[in-house]
RNA sequence: GGGCGGUUGGCGCAGUGGUUAGCGCAGCUGCUUUACACGCAGUUGGUCGGGGGUUCGAAUCCCUCACCGCCCA
């Protein structure tokens, strides 16, 4: 490191120590090294959109998680990362389509059909998928890479497959027409999370409807969606509105269509809480088959439902001949005009209201009831007695038992058999799919043999709250998605014909009898009730015997398909539905004329298994069981993800972890904020306010922005990014850089580095700096543990530039100019010292610049290779001081007293020569009249902090010549003697003003002290606190009146 | 409508009952001082959103209002 550049120079460092990292294989866990002593720590990456590119949003995240997991492999664990990206069905579908229609491949994709498609997202896939991986390598992330997942990987589908079967078999899952989110565009439903609502300027139709009851009299309607009249089934008032209470159990007549006779568009007045009084008119038109909260208001009213768009958003033949045909946004105009002309429409006024659009597709998505698969959410209770709530308790909202996951825990096998009610199934309310008779209780069935890890703690700790909330009231997840990408649902089936029924060994009696249960759901709508028998009872194991020409035969206990159940639908026709997971039974199934269900799996019902299908889970038993990786790394220990997907992601990856592993997914999280520009709006593409961080890394250094990042980056508050930030963290490495060039230029001469600190050798800069240096780690430390790395970054901050350089290392050059050579051995010792901590502190926010470092100055020798030697990466993380070390090198409060009052005298004269507008340039002669002993090592400290020609020592009786200016605190006083002509003036007004302040504080604190009350109830301490600051207040007055006496007039 | 978060010098943030409310950035004034101008030294800005209360003492606790943001309905 003899020719270090003068600054520092990221980009070949860091590419160098990256490749080496990988070379050595430093990122990769072995489950093999855990042990007793070696504790495992393991996080699984959020895996971002196979389609994806590093955002700022990327960068906050995984910057922590690899903080996290080098701070962790300092501490001598065993670290786990694990990387890998989804699937993202309908984003990676919707740009390889678009893709190939822009290429001009194909118009539709029912041109290529189901197979090519996929085969071409493949083929994408492999050639474009997954960039964002090769980018955070740029970033420095510490992801074992060998470990690397995909969603859609062979395994991983496997487990996906596996769970929708067990959830099944569980009867949580299930068929059912319910509303979903449509998209008109993309044809399929969406998740709550694909729909992103957005202003959007409309009209607020006010229309009247005659009451049939009362002719003349009239109600006024307000909405913004007239096309939807034609669907409305009742008006809805609210029960308390005296406008309106008498009118609730008359009827109206409906406003559309027009070509239906009056008598036939009757429908009733209601009254349900859900009505707000001041919004619009006061009444509301409850249209079920469109809109979300008036579907609940019809089934809290049963009624009827009538559907009049179809999937791609045109009006159907109910919407009446005017309409029909008519796209939705066309029809509404229409329905103006009709209204209008029909006398009808009171007004319309202009009117913005927040509307969900399809994220990928950009247009308005339609609440419609659809008919899809749901999943009735398992380990709902264990989910919710897990996470630590603010204030360290655990209840929060009713009907949930604290300690439940401890209980599970002590029954090793599941749930006892005798239990009353399975868990996970309890929490069925009524109107919902029963349990499958003869479904087996729940049992984990993953490992679940270690103590399931108690409580789970949120940072911060306010979304324990949110996510709380959100389970208390949770609705069954649509899980179906109509897409081509993605796990296609193991679900086949096969309608037999009314003939082939009493080959079933079934009677018409049993055919009603399931008829009747499906006419009592109030999901009614064309649901099929999951429900199995057999030749004797109802039981899960239902296995049909089905010949190779799809016939089926009878029932038997034969292997042929796992798992067979027989629905009866409303026409009296049979659907047999078998699951499996088995290439083999596919193969069987598909050549006996079964069909599997077209639909996909939603992306998150894949993605809930991160934390163990990723590490191999196969939900066998035995493999699992011996699988190292899960048993070593399972529950993982931190997740990083946003606030965001609390409820898509985290809140089903924790019920996915108990009710397959048994025990929870993860013991932390630490949720970000969300990346901003300064002007405090989101970061986003059409905005174009998000920089691109690998030209930030590019023009910065991947340490920069690693630090300007977490800078900014309080927990739990958004991040206010500038690119300011990264220049800082520029900076900051260059300062880093250069302090230990400084170091390698004063240790050249005698190239010696001698390792001990000789305790006696160190003066009052050295301790000061030792304990400046302890204090930060015991921040750092601290700051890790409260998952507050701003504070880290601060006080890594203060305690490198704002003490260790301004102050130590200047210092220091009184040592290094002398002649005292045994002083400057002990000194580069303490900077070795010094420094190799720091760098140490710094590495998991700095890892490039500090590795090269750590090398450069020969810190990494003598160190055996796992703690050091071969990598900073594994250089043990520093420990602060014990008592007796402390004891050992003198580190007590007098010795960082004296330092401290010698840099405030410092800076007392450097701002006494600047008052005094003296030649900047010129060396000058200060006088010291010491308080007490001090010795000459101190005095060269002084002269060159103050940049003196000369600090000369006086008596304790000496007096200076009338008009000396003057400075001074508990360490001495300093004089600063003056010839020629100098302005006073203005240090005089200076001191006025400080004279001023202390009389002002002198009186505070005295009327404090006089106030009876104050004497009598405050704590001995602070009464002594306040004693003692009078008397300090006192002190520095007379220094101050000192000063000023001595300014010529 | 419900819930959560925020409001501290020009900007971004610390600071959960006890010194003169801190820090960084920006600003201002100087300085090519042999580690660093990606730097050094000095320095100007705040009655802590408004009001009320509790207390010997409030940025901090309570009530209330206002404004901003997010989530849920």
């Amino acid at each position: 490191m003899s020719e270090i550049p003068k600054a520092y120079e990221p980009q070949s460092v860091e590419t160098k120590w990256y490749d080496f990292w990988l070379e050595q294989q430093c990122f990769t866990a072995d489950p093999a090294r855990v042990s007793a002593t070696r504790p495992a720590y393991s996080i699984v990456i959020p895996p971002p959109n196979v389609t994806g590119v590093l955002t700022m949003g990327h960068v906050l995240n995984n910057t922590i998680q690899d903080i996290l997991a080098r701070k962790a492999r300092m501490e001598g664990k065993e670290v786990l990362w694990l990387p890998g990206t989804d699937h993202a069905g309908i984003a990676t579908q919707n740009v390889v389509e678009k893709t190939l229609k822009k290429a001009g491949e194909i118009k539709h994709r029912d041109d290529l059909g189901r197979e090519a498609l996929v085969a071409k997202i493949w083929e994408w896939k492999e050639k474009y998928g997954g960039i964002i991986l090769k980018q955070l390598r740029a970033l420095g992330a510490s992801c074992d890479w060998t470990r690397t997942r995909f969603t859609m990987d062979p395994e991983y589908s496997r487990c996906v497959q596996k769970v929708f079967v067990d959830l099944y078999k569980k009867g949580l899952i299930y068929r059912g027409k319910r509303m979903v989110n449509w998209c008109p565009a993309s044809l399929t439903a969406l998740s709550d999370e694909e729909v992103v609502m957005k202003e959007q300027k409309g009209f607020m139709y006010h229309f009247r409807v005659e009451v049939v009851e009362l002719p003349g009299t009239f109600l006024t309607i307000a909405t913004t969606r007239p096309e939807t009249i034609p669907a409305d089934t009742a008006v809805a008032v609210n029960p308390n509105d005296p406008r309106y209470q008498h009118l609730v159990g008359k009827h109206v007549y409906r406003a559309l269509p027009l070509d239906v006779p009056k008598e036939q568009r009757i429908i009733p007045i209601i009254a349900d809480e859900h009505v707000t009084f001041d919004f619009g008119t006061g009444v509301l038109k409850v249209t079920p088959a469109h809109d979300k909260a008036d579907y609940e208001i019809g089934l809290r009213h049963k009624l009827p439902v009538i559907d009049i768009l179809t999937p791609d958003g045109k009006m159907t033949a109910e919407a009446g001949v005017d309409l029909a045909g008519l796209d939705r946004f066309v029809a509404r105009k229409k329905a103006h005009e009709i209204l209008e002309a029909a006398g009808a429409l009171e007004k319309a006024e202009p009117y913005t209201n927040n509307v969900g659009f399809s994220e990928r597709a950009d247009v308005p998505i339609e609440p419609r009831l659809s008919e899809q698969w749901f999943l009735k959410y398992p380990s709902v209770e264990e989910s919710k007695a897990c996470v630590l709530q603010p204030g360290g308790l655990t209840e929060l909202s009713p009907g949930h038992r604290p300690g439940k996951a401890a209980q599970i825990g002590s029954h090793p096998e599941g749930v006892p058999e005798d239990s009353a009610t399975p868990a996970g199934v309890e929490s069925l309310s009524g109107d919902q799919p029963r349990v499958l008779p003869g479904a087996k209780l729940r049992q984990p069935s993953g490992l679940n043999t270690k103590e399931p890890s108690a409580q789970m703690r949120f940072y911060p700790d306010r979304w324990a709250k949110v996510y709380d909330h959100w389970l208390s009231g949770i609705q069954d997840w649509c899980i179906s998605r109509q897409l081509w990408w993605g796990h296609r649902i193991p679900v086949w089936i096969k309608r037999i014909a009314d003939a082939d029924f009493t080959k079933l060994g079934l009677n018409r009696a049993d055919a009603n009898y399931f008829s009747e249960e499906f006419e009592n759901n109030p999901n009614d709508g064309g649901v099929f009730l999951p429900h199995s028998f057999s030749g004797t009872n109802q039981t899960s194991d239902c296995h049909v015997l089905v010949a190779k020409d799809g016939s089926i035969h009878s029932f038997s206990r034969t292997n042929q398909i796992s798992d067979c159940h027989v629905f009866v639908a409303k026409d009296g026709s049979i659907e047999v539905r078998a699951l499996t997971t088995s290439d083999k039974e596919m193969a069987a199934l598909n050549q006996m004329g079964f069909t599997q269900d077209p639909d996909v799996l939603d992306t998150w019902f894949s993605s809930w298994l991160w934390p163990f299908a990723t590490m191999g889970w196969t939900d066998d038993k035995a493999s699992d069981a011996k699988n190292a990786t899960l048993k070593a790394f399972y529950p993982t220990t931190d997740l990083v993800t946003g606030p965001d997907i609390i409820f898509f992601w985290v809140a089903r990856m924790i019920m996915a972890g108990y009710e397959y592993m048994g025990d929870l997914p993860f013991r932390n999280v630490y949720f970000t904020g969300i990346i901003r520009d300064k002007q405090g709006r989101k970061m986003s593409k059409s905005l174009g306010n998000s920089p691109d961080p690998l030209d930030l890394i590019a023009k910065y250094g991947a340490d920069a922005l690693r630090f300007g990042v977490m800078r900014a980056a309080p927990l739990g508050q958004d991040v206010l990014f500038d690119e300011q930030s990264v220049e800082l963290g520029r900076n900051f490495c260059n300062k880093l850089w250069n302090a230990c060039r400084f170091r390698q230029m004063m240790g050249t001469a005698d190239s010696v580095i001698e390792g001990e600190i000789n305790p006696s050798l160190l003066t009052s800069d050295d301790q000061w700096i030792l304990l400046r240096l302890d204090q930060a780690i015991r921040e750092v430390t601290q700051a890790f543990t409260e998952y507050k790395f701003s504070d880290a970054t601060a006080t890594l901050y203060r305690c490198f530039w704002g003490e260790y350089c301004d102050w130590y290392v200047e210092a220091s050059k009184a040592a290094f100019h002398g002649d005292n050579e045994k002083l400057k051995v002990n000194k580069l010792a303490v900077i070795d010292f010094v420094l190799g901590n720091l760098l140490r502190l710094f590495h998991p926010f700095l890892p490039f610049i500090t590795e090269e470092l750590w090398h450069g100055m020969g810190y990494a020798q003598d160190l055996p290779d796992d703690r050091g030697g071969k990598t900073l990466m594994f250089a043990t993380w520093p420990k602060a001081f014990s008592e007796d070390e402390k004891a050992y090198f003198g580190l007590d409060e007098t010795a960082d007293r004296v330092a401290q009052a010698k840099y405030d005298l410092v800076s007392l004269g450097r701002t006494l020569r600047r008052e005094l507008k003296l030649d900047p340039a010129k060396k000058l002669k200060f006088i010291l009249k010491p308080a007490g002993e001090l010795p000459p090592a101190e005095v060269e400290v002084l002269k060159l902090l103050l940049n003196a020609e000369a600090v000369e020592l006086v008596a304790p009786d000496w007096t200076p010549a009338k008009g000396t200016p003057s400075a001074g605190n508990m360490l001495g006083e300093l004089y600063l003697p003056t010839t020629g002509l100098i302005d006073f003036g203005a240090e005089r007004a200076r001191l006025t003003k400080e004279l001023e302040t202390i009389r002002a504080e002198i009186a505070k604190v005295e009327t404090k002290l006089a106030n009876p009350a104050f004497a009598q109830k405050v704590p001995a301490k602070v009464l002594e606190e306040h004693r003692q600051r009078l008397v300090d207040w006192q002190a520095k007055e007379k220094q101050v009146l000192t000063g000023l006496e001595n300014l010529p007039v």
